[in-house]
Formats: C-alpha cells, structure tokens, sequence
DNA sequence: ATAATATTGAACACATTGTTCGATATTATT
DNA sequence: AATAATATCGAACAATGTGTTCAATATTAT
C-alpha cells in the first residue's frame, strides 16, 4: 500500500476515534473528521464510501487484534496481542481493555453507537461459540442452546461495559471472577 | 387537550411507529413522518422539537402503560395494564409482550434504535431495583450491588430481545422460567 | 358571534452528503 | 534522473434534510 493512502487512512482512523470519544457516531459529519484529519474531501471518499463504512474497517482492524482471529487485513505487520496465553479467553480479553493498548474503551463507552454494539457481538458471539464447552457444566438444563450462548455474549459485553462506566476500578482478575459468577 | 391537538399527535406516533418497523431510527426523516401522518410540516415542529424529542415522548406514554408507573401523562383515560396481578412483575411484563397490545416489540426490533434502548433499560432498571429482595437468594455473595442490578436489567433485556427475536415462540410462562434460570 | 388557537403550505437559510474534475504532489518504474 | 502511475487537493456542484417564519385558513372554546 501506498505510504499516502496508509497515512490518510489512518489520519482519518484516528480522527474519527477521538471524535467518537468526545460525541455521538451520528453527529459526527464528515466535515469535521476530515478537517481534524487535514485531508481534503474527496480524499476521504476515495478511502471510505460512507461514514458507516469507516465505522466497519475500524472495527475490522480493531478486532482482528482483539480477538486473535484470522482475518484477512492487509498489512498486519505484527499482533500485539500475540502474548503466550494460559489465561481463559475472557480473562485475557479483560487485560487486554484494562492494559488499554486500543481504543475498545472509547468504542464501548461512546454513546449512540450500536453499530459499533452490533458488529463486536457478532464477533464476541462466534467467540463465545468456540468456548461453549467450558460453560457446559453451568449450563441449566431445558434451555435453548441459542438461548444460552446469547446470554454467555450479552453478560460478557455487560460486564465489560459496567467495568468501563466504573473506570475500571477493578482489577482484570476480579472482573473475570465477577462474570464467573454471573454464568 | 384541544382535539386537533390530540389528532396531529396521534397520527404523528402512529406514522413514526410504522415507519419504525420498517427502517432505522435514523434513516427516518421528518418529511417522512409528516406525509404519513398527513400533516404540515409546521405542525410537525409545533409539536416535537426534534426527531429525537418525538422518541422521548412516545416512550414516556408507552412506559407509562407498560411499567404501570405513576407518570403525569395528561390524558391517560384508563390503564389498560389494570389487570389484578399475582404474577411476578416479569411474568407479567412478558405476558403483556405476548398479548402484543403495544408497540414495544416493534421498537425493541428495530435497528439503529439505541435511544429506546436506553431509555427502556433506564425504566427496567428501576424495577429491577424495586424488587431485588425477591433475586436476593440468587445473588453471588461479593459482587457489587450495581453490578448485580446490571445483570439483571440486561439479562431481562436480553431475553426480551432473543424472545422477540424467534417470533415470541415460546409461551410467557416457558420464557420467565427460562429467564429465572438465568439469574 | 367572537376570540383564541391549531393547522396549513410555501418559502427560507442553513448544514451535510456524496460527486466531479483539473491541477498538483508524491511514489513507483525504467 | 526521467517518466509513468497514482494519491491528494480544493473548489464547485446538485441533492437532500433540517428547523424557522409568516400570513391565510380552519377549528375549537367562550
């Protein structure tokens, strides 16, 4: 990739994340996120066809790391998240937020973003799937599997979002313990 | 309430719910809404401030009647929530989703609608506080108080929306227990 | 009947979107 | 180093939506 486009590109990633942190997806125009980016306007819709896609390429780029997961993303140089790992996969997750590498945080915490809601639980969803074993023995009998591995995702993005509303007072290990005791 | 008033604004929700179970909260325009409800767009503004104001208001009356709470709605004729109750509250709110005499489940459905979300957890949430003591021998000794209420708010949610989601299915009592089983 | 009020429709300034195009700057190729 | 390919720029553009204003008209209350 052209070393212009990867710094328009991520010019305008990181504009729009440090306006997502400050107010809502939809009134932020694209007006304001390329003049913070100081890029021109066709410029940007040279890169991203509407402010909703740039939403999805972030979050493609953001959980591709954040959930170890192999996806096609062009340029991934390295993973920071390529840690040897004998945690569960949740606690690790919740290091991951709390060690605050990326920008999961202001995702989850901006308001007026359920796009944003929407993608992460598709991805924490398909997460939760590959480890519905270890959830076996909490699981009640005569209840929908569907059911049960919405419930495992919903809790999870909950307690991750009351985490982050309570500024992450608690340690990883707690939290973790926490949303144990919860299943 | 002058009767044309009551009219313009009744034609105005009821253009908006229909709208609402077709496309996105924010894809919905003002334009829209008039020419359903056939309206002048003056009267429109006359009315509610702002799209934004319009959900606010339609969620106020419609909580009103769902959580039977003490709300000054003017003009609230009779309650048609009025039903002697021995159930607990939930039951009796899935009941009522079941029935399908309201809109809730056309908002509870519908995309890009995170302002009704909030406002509707905000109301569950405040029951759910009202009647922990009846979740106090389920509760996890050492977990925070809020975090806890969280749990249960978004897991009745939650459940509320998997339900919805597979076609109300299952009958009310099937999902309470299901619920129950949750906690 | 009269006063008060609600609705209408059209016009308006304004903001935002997404596109176009020629000029300019940067990068890749030979 | 010269050239070709490509990315950016900036300004202009039509199209759409927002929220306001105002005088004319219709409906309701007194």
């Amino acid at each position: 990739m052209d070393r212009r486009q990867r710094k328009t590109r991520e010019a305008i990633f990181s504009a729009f994340i440090s306006l997502l942190s400050k107010k809502n997806f939809n009134s932020i125009t694209v007006g304001e996120i390329i003049e913070i980016a100081d890029v021109g306007r066709a410029t940007f819709y040279s890169h991203f066809e509407t402010k909703e896609y740039l939403l999805k390429e972030l979050c493609r780029e953001l959980f591709a790391h954040i959930f170890n997961v192999e996806k096609k993303v062009e340029r991934q140089e390295h993973n920071i998240f390529n840690c040897d790992n004998h945690d569960s996969v949740f606690l690790h997750l919740f290091k991951h937020v709390k060690q605050n590498d990326n920008n999961i945080c202001k995702l989850l915490s901006s308001k007026n973003n359920d796009l944003f809601l929407e993608y992460f639980k598709t991805e924490t969803k398909t997460l939760v799937i590959n480890c519905l074993d270890s959830f076996e023995s909490k699981k009640p009998n005569d209840i929908p599997k569907g059911f049960w591995v919405n419930h495992i995702t919903a809790t999870f993005i909950e307690t991750l979002k009351w985490w982050i509303e309570n500024k992450l007072e608690e340690s990883p290990e707690t939290i973790n313990t926490y949303f144990n005791l919860l299943i």
